[in-house]
DNA sequence: CATATGACGACAA
DNA sequence: ATTGTCGCCATAT
């Protein structure tokens, strides 16, 4: 395995780590916030080669259309659906509100960093 | 080097 | 809403 690619992987998973609970993102996205624009497929190899027992939040990524990625029925979908309704993200006819749903990292971080403004409270 | 493949995505019928 | 096609890009053969 080349070395680019073990980073590309790692900064893949860190970037799907920090998906909070309660919220999904699409592969696309993470690919983006990555710094891999159109690398929506990277993302999916990468997970793909998620080291066992690794603790990344694989389950809180899905498709931009709202749906699993894997075939309904099959184990995986089934795994997934379950972790996802642990955190009750809602699954409707096996899709996934993106509106309500999707991950906003940059509102996140404006809400959530501190900022020279506030620095004398 | 040429093809095939895939945990994708956007768009046209 | 569903389905098919095409674009994408790292890997595998």
């Amino acid at each position: 395995m080349k070395l680019d690619t073990l980073k590309r992987n790692e900064k893949i998973w860190a970037t799907i780590c920090d998906i909070p609970a309660g919220s999904v993102a699409s592969y696309g996205q993470i690919a983006d916030i990555a710094g891999i624009p159109r690398g929506a497929r990277q993302v999916g190899y990468a997970l793909r080669h998620l080291p066992s027992g690794s603790t990344v939040p694989w389950y809180r990524v899905i498709q931009a259309s709202g749906t699993i990625a894997f075939k309904i029925g099959s184990d995986a979908f089934n795994e997934q659906s379950k972790r996802l309704i642990n955190e009750d993200v809602a699954i409707l006819n096996g899709r996934i509100d993106m509106k309500k749903y999707r991950w906003e990292p940059d509102l996140d971080e404006f809400l959530w960093k501190p900022t020279a403004a506030w620095d004398n409270e």
